[in-house]
DNA sequence: CAAGTAAACTAACAATTGTTAGTTTGTATA
DNA sequence: TATACAAACTAACAATTGTTAGTTTACTTG
């Protein structure tokens, strides 16, 4: 029983959790144990390292989202419903891990070994979104604008959902994604 | 000559370097006096502490960022060209500090005497920025969409610029800031 | 009951942290 | 030439950091 429920995963959640507040390295081992009610010392039954829940965090998520970005560029849907399923995409993963993304997002760059694989992981992620969005210019589905704007644009505020989703309990996963697929796509002009 | 090219203001803009690269917690005061080619105790020579340097990137921005909504509401511009200008205005202001807009987004959390002053502040800018949302609802110029999501659409963006425009140095800043504006109001559905 | 094990503990470490005190150096001004 | 001052320096500090070693506690299982 090496997966969810066990000690090592409550200890990585709770890090999340504290990472998110005040960011990788500014929360001690000491300040993580106190979250969990127990000696910092004691944390080292369960954990590697510091590094070690950093890795955890974020490689997990940087991996759920190249599976999902390689189902969507193999399907054979039009542009338009595979921008709304990235979107999709991001809101569901954020949904479930919002500590979590706060990581990815902005303590990336204290990875260690895994520096190299998660940006490798990030670099292809944004060659497959920009590959979308260059087809749709093509087939004329989309505005022929800048390409990397468009996709800055959709990525901006798709990695800064977890900012937002935790405020905005009332709203449904599938409410919220259909609001912003229409924000982003069609804009907001009238 | 205590502002601009100030040896202190050399510091403060040294630092706001660092802390991009890394976030504030990581950066030690060693770590900056080695960027300035000097010992870390000759950094107190013109500065009173690590934190000063924080409050001075951050306040900074944040007041200009006031400023510059203080002059859009009261502007009697239509509620497109109010957005627009609230585009400009994140265009120009990151390109003038593409550093320091890194600790305003991500290291305001690690003020002290300053953090409740910051996020007055930034509701203030929240407010005004919806209730422009707001009246163009109302008048009819933009879709009657729940204007938190809008308003989070596009500030979600806007705060990302940081992140991106260092590497596009080709376009300059009116350019881009149309291009910003049309992708972000008009949406990319052909 | 005995053995094993998960999970906590105390105590300590070497390194690093922000910062202070006091001093030296070089340059400009009176 | 004497004075002042900006800006660097060395040396040290007390606190905090991640981590290790070795030990204790309390269940569970054979």
């Amino acid at each position: 029983m090496n997966a969810a429920g066990t000690r090592k995963e409550e200890i990585i959640q709770t890090a999340a959790k504290l990472f998110k507040e005040k960011g990788y390295s500014a929360v001690t081992m000491r300040d993580l144990a106190t979250e969990m009610g127990i000696r910092a010392a004691s944390l080292y039954n369960h954990i590697d390292s510091k590094q070690d829940i950093l890795k955890a965090i974020i490689i997990t998520l940087a991996e759920e989202f190249t599976t999902g970005m390689n189902a969507i560029k193999s399907s054979n849907s039009n542009t338009i419903d595979k921008l709304k399923s990235i979107v999709s995409l991001h809101v569901d993963i954020t949904t479930k891990n919002t500590y979590g993304m706060a990581s990815l997002n902005n303590d990336w760059m204290h990875l260690e070994d895994q520096l190299e694989y998660y940006l490798k992981l990030r670099k292809t992620y944004e060659q497959d979104f920009i590959n979308i969005i260059q087809d749709g210019i093509k087939s004329n589905e989309i505005i022929d604008s800048n390409p990397e704007i468009i996709m800055f644009s959709i990525l901006s505020t798709l990695r800064s959902l977890y900012l937002w989703i935790p405020k905005k309990e009332e709203l449904n996963r599938q409410e919220l994604s259909i609001n912003l697929s229409t924000v982003l796509i069609n804009g907001i002009n009238k």
